[in-house]
DNA sequence: CATAGTTAGTTGTACAGTCCAACTTACTTA
DNA sequence: TAAGTAAGTTGGACTGTACAACTAACTATG
């Protein structure tokens, strides 16, 4: 950051503080709000308003919108108050994603988002009534977003897939009580393959990430033992990947 | 992003495109310049003007400052623009760290910057005469930094480090030519412990990035094979993480 | 000119963790 | 009571690192 060099690049003298009246971009803050639901992933779409002078009227887009400086202390509040009022979720998994910032990606001017990335278990959500789930199959999204919504989307999946190689990502997916299969089945969902049980387990169960609690899962076969998150666990990394496909 | 949401937080009407008439935070650039200089970890600091109504004058700060919406395409251009301007260097690895934004981090109002950080070879660099290297000893660097810059930092560091587990990042902190014990030298700088000298011979070498080329680098004692990076190489990424301290 | 010193590079054994497949266990349903 | 199914375990093959000892190729030195 600077007001250095601004001057410079301008080739004229300024009075003090006179960089800071140049037309600044605009700033805004959008959530990848990632959940799993129906056996699948799934993010969380808004419709995009109709008003006049809206810019892609009616379109899907990630929640989000301007940074309020009167509201929001930091980036990061502001994206947990633009998921809070879409979802109700308090506490969930939120990661700064990246940003996004061009000429062009916004028909009103220069603008720039800070996107983030949250994980929620469905259960736990109750959303908006303009916000909806939407299915991501095959690794992408059917529709086309707003803005370069589709961009930063696609970066989401993408971080989301790799991470969930080598950590323990989707445990932020589960409910409160959930079995070793489950866990396994929504590590398979995110990363669209198969992958060996007894190595699974080992490795979960050797990360000192989940507890057992006094209860089984009841079915129609052998029951299951349901686990939850140790509490306070940060996101756990391990030092081998699953093997890669091919 | 949106207008959405923002007139309905307000909680009264508004004309047409009204919402962009808002306070709008600053948007700035900041750019972590890595190489390695006289067998350590170096970043490119420069010295904050003194000039009235300047912010932290005369500190070390990271090289950045506002987006130029007149001369910037996108983030990326303008973090290669602050690049280019103090090292002249033009092609490096460039990769976005994050964004850090607050309503108090910059005492000139509400501002959020993006944050780069790049990978260069030293003896590429030509630096700007208000711009040097300081090293990181320890992990982290001695002085205390303008804005959060040292927040900044510390998190490239971190980024760096852990990605060097796993990655060929180093690679692009070489000069054209090198041999396998300097880029195993890299590795151990960056990552602050001893490497396996077996181990990591087998995985760079398998990992194809790298090209023999037909010259041997001469010393006091026995020549060692030179190396080139393959052209056009992302940065690889490897199965398994080296074994981590303790 | 031989030998010591130093760094480049290889080899072999131990070990950890995944892969794959077969197996046992515990339950429901017919 | 037997068949079916999903949970969970076990063991051998394989891959790649850890550790350590080894060989190779050069310079410097007495």
């Amino acid at each position: 950051m600077a007001g250095e060099g601004r001057s410079k690049d301008l080739g004229k003298g300024l009075g003090k503080s006179g960089e800071l009246d140049f037309p600044r971009p605009l700033t805004t803050v959008d959530v990848v709000i990632f959940t799993i639901l129906d056996d699948s992933l799934q993010v969380l779409l808004m419709q995009r308003p109709a008003g006049e002078g809206e810019p892609f009227p009616l379109s899907l887009a990630l929640p989000g919108g301007f940074v309020d400086v009167t509201k929001d202390r930091d980036l990061a509040a502001c994206a947990a108050r633009k998921l809070k009022e879409k979802t109700g979720v308090t506490s969930p998994y939120l990661e700064q994603l990246g940003s996004w910032g061009s000429a062009t990606r916004d028909p009103r001017g220069w603008s720039a988002t800070h996107a983030y990335f949250a994980l929620i278990p469905a259960d736990a959500s109750v959303l908006a009534n303009d916000a909806h789930w939407f299915p991501i199959r095959g690794g992408r999204l059917k529709d086309k977003l707003a803005f370069d919504h589709g961009d930063i989307l696609a970066t989401a999946i993408q971080r989301l897939r790799n991470k969930v190689e080598y950590t323990s990502l989707p445990a932020y997916l589960m409910p409160p009580e959930f079995t070793l299969p489950d866990l396994q089945r929504v590590y398979e969902i995110v990363l669209d393959r198969p992958l060996e049980k007894s190595a699974f387990r080992t490795r979960i169960l050797s990360a000192d990430m989940i507890e057992p609690v006094a209860k089984m899962r009841r079915g129609p076969n052998r029951p299951a033992q349901l686990y939850r998150l140790k509490k306070g666990s940060e996101p756990v990394y391990f030092v081998r990947t699953f093997n890669p496909p091919e």
